[in-house]
DNA sequence: GATGAATGAGTGTTCATTCAT
DNA sequence: AATGAATGAACACTCATTCAT
């Protein structure tokens, strides 16, 4: 389907396309100003189109409903995630466990600077664990863990390898999470990052 | 009927205090079975009072608000979590790294039972972590650990067992929490804990 | 019916009777202190009963219903006010426009005491002027307005002589009123009255 | 049709201002409706929709809450009043008292006329007495007010000048509320007029 | 395509009153 | 007679979503 390719390649430059993507990012930015600012819980889509400069109706043109705008703002979020862990993760200059070491800091640090979005998102609707797009972040960022896993632990089983990569991904998602809940100094974020760390090479070193 | 007598003798005593008991069980279990079956977002008042069989005035007889109801909830599964680790962190028949393998065996099993509601509960409202019954708990809980880490690492600084103290704690029940959200066989709990365990072991080991 | 006045004759000293005088009272002041303190919007039939120290389930059997208690502040208040006119007006002692001069003084003054009640009380309820009770007590005034309007304009028309009587009430009761809604100081109090008084000797001194 | 087009010209140029004022004339209108026949506690947001053919999401899209109707029904008639007086009271061409007594017989008239809704509008709220949108036509008449004392007391003191408005004033308003809340003839609205004219008149002459 | 007025089901909560104990 | 737990109708107000223009 030629057309339907063209289509796609000029996209970009289509004046409708364009507008809706202009649309689309001022309704997320506004999502975030309102979740920040108003708290989860009067976070409405008349809130945010009103802060966007954007008609209710266009708004759902873009949005099927106020889920999906919530849900962008996640998956969004976790792309940008999984991009800043793959480049760490795949840096085959540096050896694995200093690889790992600077991933625990940039993720806390990221973590601590997204944190009153993140508060807000949950407070705002249940969370999209299960969405497709999320999905595919994850898959790139699973495949960085695996590479990196066996650069880590080379003689280990595969099934040691899946568990400690799967814990270590689980642990610094959750307590990065659970440690920005609370504002912190940037002393503090060194040190538990460190700490943490610490832990993670500890453990690989067992293995 | 002697059993009914008794129940009666027992009851009139305290008259008040029984009914009421009851009805702010029945509310309770009520509350748990609406967040499990329908879900946080249609937990309401009304719903958890005619599931109880109580009447919505009744229902706020007991308890002033709907906030009050997830908030008990919640703090009566913070109490029973901080009992179990209390019991088993200072269990001083077993060496340290011992206790602590079962008390990550017997948390991530706690936590897969409780799994369902915390769910809901989540999504319910916004976690009530400051409040001063689950604070209690949490109080205990920490002298447990406390106690538990200076058997664990005697030689260590205060301020490194600290951080250890804190990280495991943090660990624990985020990951925890995370593992339990997808519903597990009884083999998985078992790998995964053992695998946690392993890593806290690993770590304190290194200190 | 001799046993029904032997009742009624004994019946302050009559146990029952005097612990019920007692609910009464204590429920009418309970109302009072309920009204000032909480405002008219707040003022529940649980909250006076609290107050009162004593069972809803008591209140209710003195007490039809919530707005008889306010009905029967409302006319506890007229019945004194009514006197304190007679007592007044009928002090023949005094020319009929000093009677009147002291009447307004009187009157003002008193209805500025009680002004948070009546405020709260109106706020509380629609204004039952039409209360049986009441109205024994404005029989009573009118007669003593009669008498002294005869005194202040025997040579008038009975009409006249009663629309004056009547304009003369309806003022002073209204302004008196309105006059009242706002804190005063004493100065100002008595300055007001004096202004009303004028007004008033002046129209009866035109007829 | 002509004149439909004209209404449709002139909608057009403010097709949202034309259409809000409709929903809201439609529903003050309502309000009314509901207040003289159903009285001030069944006063309902839900009852005033209704019965305005609305949904209730459109009237709070105009009226931010149900106090908002009833105070702007108040100030409405407040404007109406204020304005009444200003026109009578600056008629220059008659003399000072004679614009008094047609102050007071118009003023008693309109009372009576707008009797019900005004005893509804107490029972439903405190009154508003403190609106921006009253103040300023409160505003207007004082000064008509001081306008007339000065041509009506011209030697008299200041002080003495402005409590005799206020006390007229205050008087007349009260007094007009008072009479109204019964249903009144005519005959008897104008021989009460009169005696309250004849009671100003007198006050004023005796100054 | 864009708009935003209109919708109305749904929410948490109160409180006068009843009635079994 | 006294109690106070139980009731449930009623309320003000919100907000996701639709659809006529």
């Amino acid at each position: 389907m030629p057309d339907r390719q063209k289509a796609r390649i000029s996209s970009r430059r289509r004046p409708k396309q364009a507008r809706s993507a202009d649309l689309v990012s001022a309704v997320l930015e506004a999502a975030v100003q309102v979740l920040v600012k108003e708290g989860g819980k009067r976070f409405t889509t008349a809130r945010v189109a009103e802060r966007a400069g954007v008609s209710i109706g266009s708004l759902y043109q873009y949005f099927p409903n106020k889920a999906s705008i919530l849900f962008r703002l996640q998956s969004d979020e976790w792309r940008q995630t999984s991009a800043l862990m793959c480049t760490i993760l795949e840096d085959a200059q540096r050896p694995p466990l200093e690889r790992l070491r600077n991933l625990v800091h940039a993720f806390i640090r990221s973590e601590c600077d997204e944190a009153a979005v993140r508060r807000a998102l949950e407070e705002a609707a249940p969370l999209y664990h299960e969405s497709p797009e999320a999905k595919e972040a994850q898959v790139a960022a699973e495949r960085s863990v695996d590479i990196f896993m066996r650069a880590a632990l080379p003689d280990a089983s595969d099934a040691t390898r899946a568990r400690a990569g799967e814990l270590i991904k689980t642990t610094l998602s959750t307590v990065g999470k659970a440690f920005s809940e609370t504002p912190r100094t940037l002393a503090e974020i060194e040190a538990y990052a460190e700490a943490l760390a610490d832990m993670f090479c500890a453990y690989l070193r067992s293995l």
